[in-house]
Parts: structure tokens; C-alpha cells; sequence
RNA sequence: GGCGAAGUGGCCGAGUGGCUAGGCAGAGGUCUGCAAAACCUCGUACAGCGGUUCGAAUCCGCUCUUCGCCUCCA
């Protein structure tokens, strides 16, 4: 636990983490804007934050997990204009805005559980936390960093000495010549940001505040829900690279702002999904849904694609990218198979180097490529000793242990189970049965050389989408992934 | 233009001063009734040019290229 690093891009180095209540740890990590359906890009973000959750677990720290539902306040173009995405899409569909919000919540649910991404501890949502956001904007105003104006409430950029700290954009003033448009005169400082917005009559979401009826910028909820649920400070705040300006500025400023004390430990920003290397992202409608990609890949499979390579660089997507992770995949499923139907051997392999190895990677900032990496290697030993004269009983069981543990509890790339492929719980295991007898002819006619009917069974299941595999412990099934 | 990241063998993708990454694809072999699977063997890759060093893919400089952010986006 104590050797666990953490990449932190406030400082851009490594770091060794400590929580800051032993044995504890808080981290908010900020969820999707619900209007729409999750793509490639989403299941990225919110795959790596499972994985550094489950290590923490892993590591014997309580994981307090936080995970917003944005479902107002962000706006479709510039602060100052703009329309609200829900809102947009509510008057698009012709319904009501929390009928968006929770149609593509509950869709992003879904994705999510057959990537096997647990949920979070707690999935505020902002529209649920007004006073909160109020309560936030008050304090700032005393504390002189905000002003109103006709209704409008902005933070003061000036009053905050360390804005932009995150995103290395110090001179603010300096990178705007040349690319601001339309500056607002109502505001003291173009930088300056949006607290809390007021609403025109048609606006479809408005809530009554002390500046009148309005709605909280984007930036507001996160820095107000945070704090509410894991304190003025949080040990780790995750998110994807691009929101680190200027939303994940604007947080810091308006939680330290308003607080005095440090707002987050840790940050920690994983990197883009790319087609063609370029990004991944809803406005450029180059992105591909996970509901699309689930048609035509078993969703662990798009985890484990997801999971050889680190958080922090980019992925580029392809077809034949995912369909070798598939074969990879595979060939782990298969090891484990095995290694559930085998029977003691002779020989002794101890999996404890596997799993230093496997704990250094992870304990490296998850480094869950070379993780990964471990796995393979793993296998190639364990297999090899099966081929050979087979491995005795505690070798068995602390080899299984080691797999369910590693690709199971932390990576959650095994097994390849009945809910990532949509069939119920009592037909997998109706197949299973069905499944037994099969095989159970099939050996007996190999036994008496009848190979007509041992090949009929083969080559039908393959046709049904099952595959057979004869190893040195029997033969094993599986369904093929794509 | 400003801030930041990166260029690794056919493809994907780790590594970051000397010690095998790994996967996929490909070639040969072992095993098997055949096939698949598994196992064994095979690739001496690090954008280019300089420099530091006993030694650099790894450090420094320059050049070229790509990408992200600077307006919404995981």
C-alpha cells in the first residue's frame, strides 16, 4: 500500500500516495453530461477510475467513491451564450428534461455494468444539490471572489492569485488575444467565469436563488458536491484530460476560494480515445457508441482493449486493434478454464513472483499494460507446467487464486461471464448442463475411434458459435467472443 | 501564437542510462485420430541530426511530424 505512486498533474510527477485519513480514501471523479449515449471515450474515463478503485479496495483502503450526474448547467457553446445540453436535447425530442437526463442515465448504467465498472459510492446529481451550489456562491461573494450582475454571478479570476495552476495557463489575458470572441462587458475580467446564470423566461430548468430565478454554471456542482460528500478536501479528483482547463481550473478556484484550504490531493487525468489520431468526441461526431461496439464485441473484451494500454496515454481505436485483444483475451479465458478442470500433478509452481511483479505494475501509477503483461506471462509458465506433468494441489490453488484475484477482483477482465453476454443467469447455467453431456459423448465416441460423430459434435457447436478445445485435462467450451 | 503530450519492429502497445516487455499477425517445430488450443524456436525496433557518457530507445540541444487544450466534450 504504502509503495502505490500516483502520477499527479499538479505537480506532473509521481508521487507517493497517502491518504489523508489512514486506511481511507475519497475520490470524485467527474461523471457524463446525460444527454446522449456513452461512446468508446466514456467507457476509457470511467474503466481506468474502476481500476484505480478496485486497487485501492485491493490495497485494504476503504473507498468512499464519488461520481456526479451532470444533468444541468452545461452549456453547448461559450459560457456567456449557449443552451443548456439537456435542455437542447429535451426540446429536440419534445419531452421533459428529466426525462433526458434519466433516459441516458439509466443508458450509461447499462453500459457501464456490462463493461463491469462498478458503480460509485454515491452519484449526486446536480440538480439535486441547488442549495449546495447556492450555499458555495454566497460564501464566495463574502469572501469578495464573486460579484452579481443583472442576475448573473461570476467569480473574480483576479481576486484568485493561483488560477490556472493545473493547466500551466498563468497569463490568461496573454492566451486569449487573438481567439476571444464576443466579450461580454458585464464581466470585470474576460476570464472571469459563470457561478450562477440567470434565466430567460423560456428557459426550460430555473430555480429561485437570492440573485433571482436562474440555473448554476457547470463548473459549480462538482466543487459543491465534492465537498459536500468527501470534505473541503479530497485525496484524489479524476477526470478526462481536456476538461483540466477550464473546469478542473474553475473547481480549484472556487473551492479553495471559498474554503482556504487545499481542494484536492491528487489529480488525475486520463487521456483521449482517438480514431485515426484524432480525438474521439460527441462534437465531432467521429465517436462510436458502446451499444453499436457491444453488437459486435463482447464488452470485456472492449474493457481489456481498454485496460492494455495506460490511462494516461492515448488510445486509438480500430477494428483490428479490438479484435487482437479479443484473441489475447482468449487465450487468459482459456488458461483459466483449464486451470478450474485440472487435476494435481507433480510438479510445484509458486505464482508469488507473478504476483510481486503483478502489484509493482499497479503499484506504479496502474499500470495496468504491463499488469496485463504479467498475466500472459503467467500463463505461458502455468500452461507449459500443465502440458508437461501438471502442478500438485496447493500449486492449483494458489495459481487459481492468483487469476481470480489479479483478472478478476482488480482488472475484472475474467471471466467472460453471463452478464457481459445478456443471457440470464438460469439458461447459462441450463447450457453449462447441456453443454457437460455433449462433451461427455464426444469423449466417448474419441474413445472408441468413432471420429464421425466426435467431428459432428465439434463442427456443429462451432457452427452454433462454440468452440471446443481438447487439452491434456479434457476438453473445454467456450463461446466465441466475435 | 500560448500551454501540454507524443513519435518504438507488419499492427497494437509497455519501458526510460547497461539486464527478455507483452499481445496480435507471420515462419518452423512438438503434441494430437484430424483440427483448434497449448508449448518450443525465430524479428536485434526505438522520427532525423548533433552532443553528454565507458555505454542511450532512455539524458541534453536542434530539426521534422502528429495529437490535445486555449469554445462544448470522458
Amino acid at each position: 500500500m504504502s509503495a502505490l505512486q500516483i502520477y499527479n498533474s499538479l505537480s506532473r510527477t509521481k508521487e507517493t500516495f497517502t491518504p489523508l485519513t489512514e486506511g481511507r480514501v475519497g475520490i470524485y471523479v467527474c461523471g457524463p453530461t446525460v444527454y446522449g449515449h456513452a461512446h468508446l471515450g466514456h467507457a476509457k474515463s470511467y474503466t481506468s477510475f474502476d481500476v484505480v478503485v478496485r486497487w485501492l479496495r485491493h490495497s485494504g483502503c476503504r473507498v468512499k467513491y464519488v461520481q456526479n450526474i451532470t444533468d444541468v448547467g452545461h452549456l453547448s457553446d461559450d459560457a456567456d451564450e449557449g443552451e443548456d445540453k439537456i435542455g437542447r436535447q429535451a426540446r429536440k425530442e419534445k419531452i421533459d428534461p428529466m426525462e433526458v437526463a434519466q433516459f441516458y442515465t439509466r443508458s450509461f448504467y447499462e453500459d457501464m455494468d456490462r463493461l463491469g465498472v462498478e458503480r460509485p459510492s454515491i452519484a449526486p446529481l446536480a440538480t439535486g444539490h441547488i442549495p449546495e451550489q447556492i450555499a458555495l456562491v454566497r460564501q464566495l461573494m463574502e469572501k469578495g471572489h464573486a460579484y452579481e450582475v443583472h442576475g448573473n454571478v461570476y467569480f473574480s479570476v483576479a481576486s484568485f492569485p493561483g488560477y490556472g495552476k493545473l493547466s500551466g495557463r498563468t497569463d490568461i489575458e496573454a492566451s486569449q488575444s487573438g481567439t476571444r470572441v464576443d466579450v461580454r462587458s458585464e464581466k470585470r475580467d474576460p476570464a472571469d467565469f459563470a457561478l450562477w446564470k440567470r434565466a430567460d423566461e423560456g428557459h426550460i430548468m430555473q430555480w429561485d436563488s437570492p440573485w433571482g430565478r436562474g440555473f448554476p454554471g457547470w463548473h459549480l456542482e462538482c466543487s459543491a458536491m465534492s465537498m459536500k460528500y468527501l470534505g473541503e478536501t479530497v485525496d484524489i479528483h479524476g477526470g478526462g484530460m481536456e476538461n483540466k482547463f477550464p473546469h478542473h481550473d474553475c473547481e480549484i478556484a472556487q473551492s479553495e476560494g471559498a474554503t482556504g484550504k487545499p481542494y484536492v490531493r491528487y489529480w488525475m487525468h486520463n487521456n483521449m480515445v482517438t480514431v485515426d489520431g484524432t480525438k474521439m468526441g460527441k462534437s465531432l461526431g467521429n465517436f462510436v457508441t458502446l451499444k453499436e461496439l457491444f453488437e459486435r464485441f463482447d464488452p470485456l473484451v472492449i474493457r481489456f482493449f481498454i485496460l492494455q494500454s495506460h490511462y494516461r496515454s492515448p488510445l486509438d481505436f480500430s477494428e483490428a486493434a479490438i479484435r487482437a485483444s479479443a484473441t489475447g483475451l482468449e487465450k487468459l479465458r482459456e488458461t483459466s478454464r483449464r486451470l478450474e478442470g485440472a487435476t494435481a500433478g507433480k510438479a510445484v509452481l509458486d505464482p508469488e513472483p507473478f504476483v510481486r511483479r503483478f502489484t509493482e505494475a499497479m503499484d506504479d501509477d496502474f499500470n495496468t499494460p504491463v499488469a496485463i503483461a504479467v498475466l500472459f506471462d503467467f500463463s505461458k509458465a502455468l500452461n507449459a507446467a500443465l502440458d508437461a506433468e501438471g502442478i500438485d494441489q496447493p500449486s492449483l490453488e494458489a495459481s487459481s487464486a492468483f487469476l481470480k484475484d489479479a483478472a478478476g477482483t482488480v482488472l475484472g477482465i475474467l471471466p467472460g461471464g453471463a452478464a457481459a453476454e445478456g443471457g440470464a443467469e438460469g439458461d447459462a447455467s441450463r447450457l453449462d448442463g447441456v453443454m457437460e453431456l455433449l462433451l461427455e459423448i464426444r469423449a466417448a465416441a474419441r474413445k472408441n475411434k468413432d471420429f464421425a460423430t466426435s467431428d459432428l459434435i465439434r463442427d456443429r457447436l462451432q457452427e452454433a458459435g462454440i468452440e471446443i478445445k481438447d487439452t491434456r485435462e479434457g476438453a473445454s467450451w467456450s463461446k466465441k467472443t466475435s
